[in-house]
DNA sequence: TGGACAAACTAACACGTGTTAGTTACTTGA
DNA sequence: TCAAGTAACTAACACGTGTTAGTTTGTCCA
């Protein structure tokens, strides 16, 4: 392979045709007649000298990059919480089959200008798919209103975004169910982020909601916040259960936490179910198959990835989106992390 | 926003100069002295109209897209090993430090034309960043060899090749010492994938001799293939168990595996550590605080992500790379999933 | 015979930028 | 006074592509 490229002139030339021709027989366009034996030759040329078009050189042209942004806003959730790969893989595999790019874009939690502000900007992606998106992001509201094609993995509730939302209510809510089923009464939980991220805060109150409609309180000295890892929930669970000993169910705020929560109960002396029963979020690959088999609410985050970024495909060829605010169920799933109360 | 661009030229014209001018103010260039009242009007024009150059254009006349592709082979690890994560948050914050983007490339186990090829011809990437390659690749071979800046993840020994390898001797050593040292003799292992992944196959080698240093020998019986996910890790050890009822240790190709493994002793009515003793591989972040907390061998995925990317970094500005074959050792990390045999 | 028409191709522009070579206007030393 | 020099700027090209508006050649019908 050669460091000097093989441009559309050099294949024209070894063509014998105008530069062109070789545009026109490349891409397939109708805007002029090839006749049939010049179109074979080009092609041969073409692939005889590894021909490839320069991206920036049709980018420019065109204005398309085929490329979309997907923007993390939490960096570090993405080393810990076992999700965001899920999506990572449901997105990649949409792009793929489409011929289309993945910019992945990580972010700390400093602002400064919004980052994906200047992808958009600088017209370095065609379309943008948005990571727990934050309804007080002045720049993404702006972005939003001027039509951007942009996706929230998530929502915000304004009344132009197209999301894809996972919403907690229906798992959570037999989730619920079962733990009162089983006799508890004095229930604690761990959010998988401190206040502030909305759907762990949104995942809290629609929790305190459905217990109370069980006329179960949610005190406030029964929530300790985590952030994200096993070992935040590892610490949040100490300090919840040194406040709160008489708990005797928690729901963590994903399954990584629940890794953390089962280890510091075992810690504490505390066997899960037989002690203390732990329920989580997210169902992740790893649920089924640590002991205890976690009992857990389950959303896809392959399929979340997969619709968005099938949304967001349809968004760019110009396609009115069928649906623009999808939501996808989540299903409670009963394990082995939670048992009746002793 | 508006849709329609700001270009330099609509700059140029606000503030009344050239578009030349405009250029070398913004990119600082020394090609010319500008006045410094004329640099100021500019610089204010340029912010106000809120002008933002073309990336394509930019790239198409540099010839600098300031991008690296990131290639991950394997699309399906990318989902269950928590592994991959932490490459990514390094590899990241030195890019965001630099100012670089990052193209994220997950392929499928089907090959056609190499897909990176594709990505390095069509001159859409500066340089490239390649998760475990395979030395069977003809197409990395062809690359490595034509001097596109490439920097592996991993290692093909190749002479010419820049690399960050993290082998498993010195943090294996001492956990096969620690297992012998607590009475093992029946030893099992669970390497992270099939055969034909070249860091699974070093690392299960790599035991493999040092148990045989120990006179104690690994049988074909004594191994049974994971697939990177902790299902496979629990399935595995279901089969081993079944051939082999007399092991009292298994070293997990990861974690991620060894949450399976333990998972799945936990089904055959097997305790850890009491009845057998697991060791894992990587120190993950949830490691420290499941239950039983893993004993395993640390390797820092975020500091590989870094050093990849750093050398990746100086081998674009044309610096020779200091150390082009760069290795890590890994550190034995002892905790409470092993115990003396009883 | 000649004009109309289609087939097959090409010259030339535009995309938005960075940069080289060149052009003014103004100072300055002899 | 004037050649030389310098500060401040600009015209014009090049990057590699897609596309529009032609141009040439040949055929066919009246």
């Amino acid at each position: 392979m050669t460091r000097s490229r093989v441009t559309s002139h050099d294949v024209a030339r070894a063509a014998g045709v105008s530069r062109t021709t070789v545009s026109i027989v490349l891409n397939r366009s109708t805007s002029a007649v090839i006749g049939d034996d010049t179109r074979k030759r080009v092609e041969a040329v073409a692939a005889d000298l590894g021909y490839r078009p320069n991206s920036a050189a049709r980018m420019l042209k065109s204005g398309v990059t085929e490329t979309v942004g997907l923007v993390v806003t939490e960096s570090r959730s993405l080393s810990v919480d076992g999700y965001i790969p899920l999506l990572f893989n449901g997105v990649g595999s949409v792009l793929r089959r489409k011929g289309y790019h993945l910019l992945l874009e990580t972010l700390s939690r400093t602002r400064g200008k919004n980052p994906y502000t200047d992808l958009v900007e600088s017209r370095r992606i065609d379309g943008l798919l948005l990571l727990s998106p934050r309804k007080d992001d002045a720049d993404l509201i702006e972005l939003i209103e001027s039509d951007f094609p942009i996706v929230l993995l998530g929502s915000i509730g304004h009344p132009k975004e197209i999301s894809v939302d996972t919403p907690s209510t229906e798992g959570l809510r037999d989730a619920v169910a079962h733990i009162v089923e089983q006799g508890h009464r004095k229930i604690g939980t761990i959010p998988f982020s401190p206040p502030g991220f909305s759907a762990a805060d949104m995942r809290l109150a629609n929790l305190r909601s459905l217990l109370s409609d069980h006329a179960i309180p949610l005190d406030e000295n029964a929530i300790a916040y985590g952030d994200f890892s096993a070992e935040s929930g590892f610490k949040a669970t100490i300090d919840l259960m040194m406040a709160r000993p008489d708990i005797t169910a928690i729901f963590a705020g994903n399954d990584t936490i629940a890794l953390g929560v089962i280890g510091a109960l075992a810690k504490l002396g505390l066997a899960v179910p037989r002690d203390v029963s732990v329920v989580g979020f997210d169902d992740l690959p790893f649920a089924a198959y640590v002991p205890p088999a976690l009992t857990t609410v389950r959303i896809d985050g392959m399929q979340q990835g997969r619709c968005a970024a099938d949304a967001l495909m349809s968004r760019l060829k110009g396609k009115p989106v069928a649906e623009p605010r999808q939501k996808f169920t989540s299903v409670f799933i009963q394990r082995e992390s939670t048992a009746p109360m002793r």
